[in-house]
This record gives structure tokens, C-alpha cells and sequence, in this order.
DNA sequence: AATTAATCCTACCTAAATGGTAGGATTTAG
DNA sequence: CTAAATCCTACCATTTAGGTAGGATTAATT
């Protein structure tokens, strides 16, 4: 599994600001409880998008957490990779340079490379926006059911 | 990571089959010295390349592995479907049709599912004879330096 | 018939990652 | 002053990854 829970749950709590948006800080006992998920455990996660720069946060009472952007500018590939720490589909792409040292005379690298350059490039076209539209059409593409022809 | 060593390794031994292929039996032996690999580690992941068809097997002395198809026949989301058992990117994907309670009214499920469908067109539509032929316009697509423009 | 070289099979093991939980310190509105 | 919220550090159980070990079976060669 290339997206562990974390990153998952981290996309909810984003989408679920997105969608609770108006103005105000939202608790995360709030955003827990809508979601279902355990509140403790979206603390440390939330904690990583506040420190990335994703979230504005309020402490003390009647605080919680708001977008720092609109919607439409955040793409799903930053919010996943900050969580995630990486993306990429096998131990041998690095995003920070560091590779095998068979690299260079490696026939399947090029595959690898391939397959991450098609992730991150569907991921970073798609935003926050897309997902709360429910814009099916774009997340879906030519495999989607009940998507208009045109 | 979503690709772990066994598919890795599955697909790099799959593709020193159909570099040294000829027609004889390939020894597990000769493949793992090659490649620079842990014989014992490949023993079990041929085995499940074996049992999957993937392969033709002959034991005793002089004994070993070839392909059973040629080179052009094979995808490679196939030969990494069968040592991964699935190449979902996250857990509420499944092949198998057993989803997520909340699948009817998750709105990132689209998301994840349209994942799932790039990464499996992509892998579907590169073959192991592109991969021996270093192909690297099919694998690298747009984002490949050194491939020419038409 | 014995030897050798190969696949096949079952079991085991260590380290790291995953998916959390627990408890308390700090901050701020009312 | 109190309540409600974020923030911070530590811990922990289970699963997965990445192998290793040992031997049984099979078949070509001498």
C-alpha cells in the first residue's frame, strides 16, 4: 500500500475543513466525530499539515484549525506527500537524489521512473477543490461509469 | 512503497529470462549470481512466478526456469499482480470487491479509485520485451530527457 | 547404482513500519 | 478561575518486509 492511513486520513481532514470552511476555526474533537475516526490519533497527523504550512491553528478555547489556502490551491500530491514522507512506488526512487548504485545499468529503473512520474502527475492535477465539486470526471478520467461524454 | 522487493525482484528475474532465454532451462543459481541477489530470497518468489504460469519449470540436474511466453506477451501489471497480490494504493481498494462501509458516500473514493486505474493502465500497457528493448519512451513518456520528440 | 545439481517445500526469524493509545503541559475565551 | 482547545512526548501491539535454514525430491551424468 503506497498510502498508509495517514495520508488517507490527512485528505479527510482537509476535505472536511474544505467542506466546514466558512470563516471559523473548527475543532478537531468536531472534525473527528464527522469523520469517524479516532481524535487522538488525527492529532498527530493534523499536527504534520499544521507544521507544513497547511492549516492556520488557534490554541485555547474556541480554537481548532482553518485552510490556510482556498481550495483550489491545494493539489491532493503536496497534501499526501507531506504526510506520507514519499510517494513514490519502490524503495529505489528517491525524491531527494539518493539511489542503488546499480542505477546506472539498471533496465527497470526506467519503469520505476515511469510509474512515479504517472502518479505524482495525476495527483498533482487534481485539488481539493475537485474532490468537495465531487468532479467525478477528472478524478474518474475514461474509467468512469457515469461520466458525461463531453 | 507499493512495489516491495518480491515484485522488484520478480520482475527483474523475469527479465533475465528473457535476456538469456534461448531456449534452454535457466538455473535459479546462475539467475541470482547475475543479477547480485540472495538465491534463497528468489527461490520463493520464483516459486510463486511458477505456480502463477508465468514460467516453465524443470527439475533435477541441469533443470531451471524459462518463460512460457515470449517477452511480448507479457505486462508487467501481471507479472506484479501475482508476487504482490494487489497493487492497490490504498487499503479501501480492493480487487476482490470487499470495500469500505462508507464506500456510497466517501467522496475520495473517486480519488483512490482513479489512482488505481492510472497505475494499472500504466502497467498494463508496458510489456518485458519493452523493458529488454529499454523502451524508454513508452516508460518515461513526456517526462523522459533523452527521448526524441517524434 | 551412485553422485551431483537442480527444484521444491516448510518452518523460522529479525527489524521496521503501521496504526494507534496515554497522559499531561500550555494556551485562551468567557 | 474554569473549561475547552491545541501541543508535545512517550509508549505499545500487531503486521509486513526481507530474508535464512534445512532438508526432501527429482533427474542427468558417470
Amino acid at each position: 500500500m503506497m498510502v498508509s492511513t495517514k495520508g488517507r486520513y490527512a485528505l479527510t481532514v482537509m476535505v472536511d475543513l474544505a467542506r466546514n470552511a466558512a470563516d471559523a476555526y473548527v475543532s478537531l474533537s468536531d472534525i473527528a466525530e464527522r469523520e469517524d475516526l479516532s481524535m487522538k490519533y488525527l492529532e498527530s497527523i493534523i499536527s504534520t499539515l499544521n507544521k507544513g504550512g497547511m492549516l492556520l491553528s488557534l490554541r485555547g478555547k474556541n480554537g481548532g484549525y482553518k485552510l490556510a489556502r482556498e481550495p483550489k490551491d491545494y493539489n491532493i500530491n503536496e497534501i499526501l506527500l507531506l504526510t506520507e514522507g514519499t510517494l513514490a512506488p519502490v524503495g529505489c526512487i528517491m525524491q531527494d537524489g539518493v539511489h542503488c548504485d546499480k542505477a546506472a545499468t539498471c533496465s527497470t529503473l526506467p519503469l520505476w521512473a515511469g510509474l512515479d512520474g504517472v502518479i505524482e502527475n495525476y495527483l498533482s492535477n487534481i485539488t481539493l477543490q475537485d474532490i468537495i465539486e465531487g468532479n467525478r470526471k477528472k478524478m474518474l478520467g475514461d474509467y468512469c461509469d457515469n461520466c458525461e461524454s463531453n
